[in-house]
DNA sequence: TGTACATCAGTGAACGCGCGTTCACTGATGTAC
DNA sequence: TGTACATCAGTGAACGCGCGTTCACTGATGTAC
């Protein structure tokens, strides 16, 4: 029985949901105030109701696009297992996907964040690295009995690799031609089905 | 014979020079014109004498730091070369160093900015992809005979999104963890030797 | 070799713009009776 | 149910600061004779 939420938090949800986006689009540099608070529909002076400053904004937004991304992800995975591939399968073809080369902005934030995490404030590295856990976590899950940490941990960042570097490639031959090489040799090496 | 440089070009290669490793330290945002030309022991004043705009350091910088770190990593490679590890254990124990985990303004450019460069202008677009196909080159050229572009790739998505996570979860048991699980996990399967 | 002049790298003050932040005010929502 | 009032979310103008950029000027370097 879910309480109704009030305007105001409704209002927040959406300003967050809007910063998520953003923040995976365009980085951390890239979230304006004045920005954000027009895409929600609303003027920039509401903003400080609403946020104690951006950066409070910017940790919210990053725990937000983190829950937006995984759930996404799971939905992704699902359909495929539901087809009959297996977890890891699901997960490394939908990780390495054309649709999440393109999809930055509602795709993984560790990818779309990767080499500027290690660089925030105190309060923004906490939820980083916490996110870099649980993106290796979600990987361990994906894998067959007795798949190890290591090997989640190997995975989890040639797949961030990956898609960072077919985007700096592009969306052409060369950057799928990278996604199909690193699918290939995840899948030929931990997918024991 | 190498002409004696002007000392305007000496000045010229300063700034790029602090531009390149203020540019892995800080990324693209966080390069600064006065801050620049303050580390070069100079005027802001004078900066426009040097490039027509703040873009075109950043291209030039871009550039110099790729020539930069290859030639470290090219260092460090054959001290490890004339000490008998393969070519190929030699980058990847580089690469995937402790040293590599700190030093990010001396680093790999690609690690640096990989999640930052699809969103650059074109003009930083080019250099930027360039880089990563200098990066799966120089990874293929230490692969065994018959290591192929494939297999470069993945092993440079590996190495690059391993040392940005590492960096993410910080110098300490989580991300020397994370590291020394690439390496073993690289050279278990790829080198031969 | 020394002097006079031209060239040129670098200086430092100033401008304009964008952005985070503040604040007095308004109009809508909700409560008391 | 209707009216009067209090609360509160959102508005929009304004402020200050930092940053990229411009420009008139200075002091040093180098060239001509």
């Amino acid at each position: 029985m879910a309480i109704k939420p009030s305007r105001r938090e409704t209002t927040h949800e959406r300003i967050v949901e809007v910063a998520a986006r953003a923040l995976r689009r365009n980085g951390y540099a890239g979230v304006g105030v004045a920005d954000v608070m027009k895409q929600a529909g609303l003027t920039h002076g509401g903003f400080y109701a609403h946020f104690p400053s951006r950066d409070a904004l910017l940790a919210e937004a990053l725990v937000q696009a983190g829950r937006d991304s995984t759930a996404l992800m799971g939905r992704r995975i699902s359909q495929r297992q539901a087809r009959g591939q297996s977890a890891l399968r699901a997960l490394v073809e939908s990780y390495l996907s054309d649709t999440h080369l393109r999809g930055i902005e509602a795709g993984c934030v560790v990818a779309a964040l990767g080499s500027e995490m290690h660089r925030q404030t105190p309060e923004l590295l906490g939820p980083s690295a916490e996110r870099v856990r649980a993106l290796i976590a979600m990987v361990q899950q994906a894998l067959p009995a007795h798949g190890t940490q290591q090997q989640a941990m190997v995975i989890a960042s040639t797949m961030v690799g990956a898609l960072q570097l077919a985007r700096t490639l592009g969306d052409n031959v060369q950057g799928n031609a990278l996604l199909t090489a690193t699918r290939n040799a995840l899948l030929t090496q931990y997918d024991t089905a």
